[in-house]
Parts: structure tokens; sequence; C-alpha cells
DNA sequence: CACCAGGCAAGCC
DNA sequence: GGCTTGCATGGT
């Protein structure tokens, strides 16, 4: 185990020698669509209703603008900090070529605890979509509906509540062109804010549970589930399954067809407790290089 | 102009 | 149970 040497200097939290942590590879693995690099190669954008702007600084990480306060609070367990992903690695490369590769190719990925209610209406949007059109429509849903954060001296918006969108008709929400997503959305606003569906409720629940729990809400199907569960919920055994999972673990363990059933099965079988971290590197190492397509 | 995008719900058998 | 189809919008 590493321990990681943090600094507090001018205003700005630094992670000192930081194992495992690219910024690349954590923001465009499809775990969030709110972060975006900026033409100096830092990232800036929001989680929740906090905004961010980071960096790379030789081997250090660099939060700007983030108090020991801040980090210690929210910042630390956001990046999960306190996981060994070198361990993770190791453990998946064990007898297995294909997750050597993946994990060595996005070998700065960490699954980032992200808030659950966001999660939800995030993937929610992403079904039969792509991830730059995601990206747009989650960033009108902050600008249209959330609230103006002061970061930096710059603008951003938090991610509006379930109470705020379940005041909304279909036609005020178009503004986000969502498409037919848009009943999707406003069922699960409506289903939380009145209490039907109880988000620290399904916290609580055992995995199988929580899922169940979670498709009741329209729009979220078995895929959709698990990603909420393992972003949102860190149930890190969570294995979502998308055509680009699909195709990587047809090309490189069936070298045939298979069904959506057929590649969970063997995803429980080869990485256990470990699917959610082996799917972000498969998922990274694929879409990165168009592998299988 | 087809075809597809981190799927899902509804309607069939 | 499994299989098919329509779905809004925008990019290639």
């Amino acid at each position: 185990m590493y321990t990681m040497e943090i600094k507090y200097e001018h205003g700005d939290t630094v992670l000192k020698n930081a194992p495992d942590f690219k910024l690349r590879h954590i923001f465009d693995c499809g775990q969030t669509f709110r972060f975006g690099e900026n033409p100096d190669g830092s990232y800036s954008g929001a989680a929740g209703s906090r905004a961010l702007k980071i960096s790379e600084r030789g081997n250090d990480i660099v939060l700007h603008g983030i108090s020991e306060n801040e980090f210690t609070g929210f910042w630390h367990d956001y990046f999960d900090l306190g996981r060994d992903y070198g361990k993770i690695k190791k453990t998946l490369s064990e007898n297995d070529d294909i997750m050597r590769r993946a994990s060595e190719y996005g070998f700065g990925i960490r699954i980032l605890n992200q808030d659950l209610w966001e999660m939800i209406i995030s993937f929610i949007i992403s079904a039969s979509n792509n991830i730059p059109r995601i990206k747009g429509i989650i960033d009108r849903l902050c600008r249209n509906f959330g609230d103006k954060l002061e970061y930096m001296g710059e603008e951003y918006f938090s991610f509006p509540a379930p109470e705020r969108l379940a005041q909304l008709s279909e036609t005020e929400l178009s503004v986000i062109r969502a498409g037919f997503r848009d009943k999707y959305i406003l069922d699960a606003a409506r289903r939380i804010s009145c209490g039907e569906t109880s988000l620290e409720y399904i916290r609580s629940l055992p995995t199988p549970e929580a899922k169940a729990e979670l498709m009741k809400i329209k729009g979220v199907g078995n895929k959709v589930s698990d990603c909420i569960l393992l972003f949102g919920l860190g149930r890190a055994d969570s294995f979502p399954v998308d055509v680009w999972i699909k195709r990587i673990m047809e090309y490189c363990y069936f070298k045939r067809e298979a069904s959506i059933g057929e590649v969970s099965e063997l995803a429980r079988e080869k990485f256990g407790v470990l699917g959610g971290y082996a799917q972000q590197y498969l998922f990274f190492w694929a879409r990165d290089n168009k592998i299988g397509v």
C-alpha cells in the first residue's frame, strides 16, 4: 500500500506523485459527462453543485482553488483516493492478457464516486445516444435549470434537483433537446420528488434489490441501472454491458457473437467483485482504439 | 440518403 | 420468458 503526500499551497490542493491517476483516462472513459479538456490540458467541470479545475503538473495533480476542507470533505472521496488501483490492476491482470493490456492502456482510470440522482438522469439520457450529444444535453439541463456557481472567476452550473425538474412540463424541458427521453427524466424527477422512490432507501439496499428499485423508474433498464449502481452507488461488482463492451468481449474472449446474458455471465466468472473496474478499462481501451469495430 | 449512437418500453408470440 | 419495433435528435 502506498501513502500519497497531499499538500495545500496557495489555496490549491496538490497530490504529490499521485499513482494511478490520469485526467484523460478518468474523464474520457464515459463515467461522467460534465468535465471537458481545456486548451492547456487541464480539465474543468462540475459534480453536483461543486465546480473544479484540475491539472497535471509533472507527477503531481493540482486541484485549483480547493481548500483542505473542500478536499477532505468532498473531492478525496469523489476521486476514490482511498483505493489502491495498483492492486486492482494486478489482480485483474493475473492470468488474463486482455485485462493486462487494457489496464496498462488506461492505467490512470479511477471510478468516481458520483451523486446518485445525477447518475440516474445522466444515464437515462445516455440511452441510444452518443457521448458528445449526451454531454450537450446535460450541459443544457444544468444551464437552464441549475443554479449559477462562481468559481475561479468563471461561471458553472449545478445539477438541478429532483424538485426543480419535477415542476417542469415536457414542453419546458424540451429546450435541452433530449428527444424521447424527456418523459423518462420527468418520471424520475416526480417519483423521487414525491417520495415514491427514496434515494436513501435504495442506497441501503443490497445490490439486486437496489437494481430492481431503480428499474421501476421509466427509462431505467438493465444496462442503465448497472451504470447507476456502479457510478452512483459504489457497487464495484456491476458490469454494465453496452454496445462497446459487448463488441470487445465478443472480439477478445468469445471469438464469436454472444448475447448480453453470456457477456454478463463471463464477466462475473472472470472479474467477480472487480467487474466494474474491468468494465472501465475495457471500455476506454476499446473506444479509444475502435477495437472490434 | 441511410445508418448509428453507453437502450428502453410496449406489444407481440 | 424471448424477440421485434418505434423512439427524438444529431452526426457521419
